[in-house]
DNA sequence: TACTACATCTCGCAT
DNA sequence: ATGCGAGGTGTAGTA
């Protein structure tokens, strides 16, 4: 079992069968793509899932400290008496080399699972939630139809205000920053072009507002209001029913 | 070793010594924090890292499904018959409930890792370089001092073109698209502001830019330069004698 | 801690 | 394929 021609004829065959792969070892990782990276000898986990995705993971952090997108091939080699994973995608011009000192722990297993995650309590849920209780944005407001509202594009909401003045409504679920600030004035602006008006209203819906982006915001005449997103699996029930999730 | 009281044994144990979980099995998870997700069931990675992040894995692709953030504690219990793993961060009001169907695979391992990535080619590189080589930006351009830009914050080069006219360079290391044309102008009128004078250039510095994004540019009154981003190791090498990276 | 911006972002969706 | 924007974004730097 240490012997590389076998690890390699595991790989393969692992590949072969679209298997993921578990490898638990001592290793240095050289990556060269749309970037170039170096991390010297560590113990890590390397994943080679069915696809093809590689990850390289540290023993902490959410982030895998190297990875190959899916597509890429994926070859163990003897060079100066080491064992090299070569990981290569050519369709994206990168490659990455692990040079693999130790390991401690090899497997595989074929992964069954169709399944996509189901999430709720998103973005586009809170402006939903804002299309159906509008009186949480201000008295009076009156959301254009959904239909009607996709014409204009990215916008999360889009309504009438009680002097009927066109507003466009832009919704994060946290703290709105500067770049939502700019986000919506791009979109107001876009409209005020597209519709041949001078006058159009910017709000920010979202819990809370950074200090520098409530100035910004005010600077340019839009308005804050401050919304909790909804986040109840209720929502998630709607879904699941709509897609024939339980079948 | 199918005994729940085994693994949850087992698992107590690892997470103590600060060992890193692996456990292959058909699970569905649920999770409540920022949002909310359900899985339905399905053949599944979960990784349990030494500072108790936690990772499930499909299959196929490059981001976790669903995931804990280090600082969460994780215990199997027996629900119904079923093994669940609970994960609870108190802190940031998550939890993760994981009914685990099936394990095919479980092990754990200590795993010693000092090490830091070390990347190039990255988008303060980019900003080096024009300020090493500013005729790539155009001819006559002189970057202001490295001390004296950082008091502008986040500007990527601060400049004076032939003209000695004020000008902003804001790096991309892709195609340059909407949000960096507004990023952009937030810096310039910030400038315009901050030092009181009405004539402030504004320039993107990437390979390219979208369609959408050079028209507003243009608007605007900026401008674009095509440059290539650079990623070459002799930067690491620097930063590596620099850090003593190999000592 | 909060704010800001980058990321080998990833991912999905629409054109 | 590219453009665009959200993300349970994660992560680092800075005030």
């Amino acid at each position: 079992m240490w012997d590389i021609t076998e690890y390699r004829t595991l790989l393969q065959d692992a590949l072969k069968r679209n298997e993921t792969v578990i490898i638990t070892c001592k290793c240095s990782v050289k990556y060269s793509g749309r970037a170039e990276s170096k991390l010297a000898e560590g113990d890590r986990i390397v994943l080679i899932k069915a696809d093809n995705t590689l990850l390289v993971h540290q023993p902490k952090g959410n982030a895998p400290v190297n990875y190959m997108k899916a597509q890429t091939s994926h070859d163990l080699v003897l060079e100066d008496g080491k064992i090299i994973l070569k990981a290569k995608n050519q369709l994206l011009k990168e490659s990455m080399d692990i040079k693999i000192n130790r390991i401690y722990f090899f497997n595989s297993y074929k992964l069954e699972d169709s399944q996509n995650i189901l999430v709720t309590g998103t973005e586009a849920d809170m402006a939903n939630m804002l299309y159906e209780q509008p009186e949480k944005i201000e008295k009076g407001f009156k959301p254009v139809s959904q239909e009607e509202q996709t014409k204009y594009g990215f916008i999360d909401v889009l309504g009438v205000d009680s002097n009927g003045v066109l507003t466009v409504v832009e919704c994060k679920r946290y703290s709105a920053d500067l770049s939502a600030v700019t986000q919506l004035r791009r979109y107001v602006e876009k409209l005020m072009v597209s519709k041949g008006i001078s006058k159009v209203r910017g709000i920010i819906a979202a819990p809370k507002i950074t200090p520098n982006a409530l100035k910004m915001l005010e600077d340019w005449g839009y308005s804050f209001v401050s919304v909790i997103p909804p986040k109840y699996m209720e929502e998630a029930s709607k879904k699941q029913s709509k897609l024939d999730y339980f079948k």
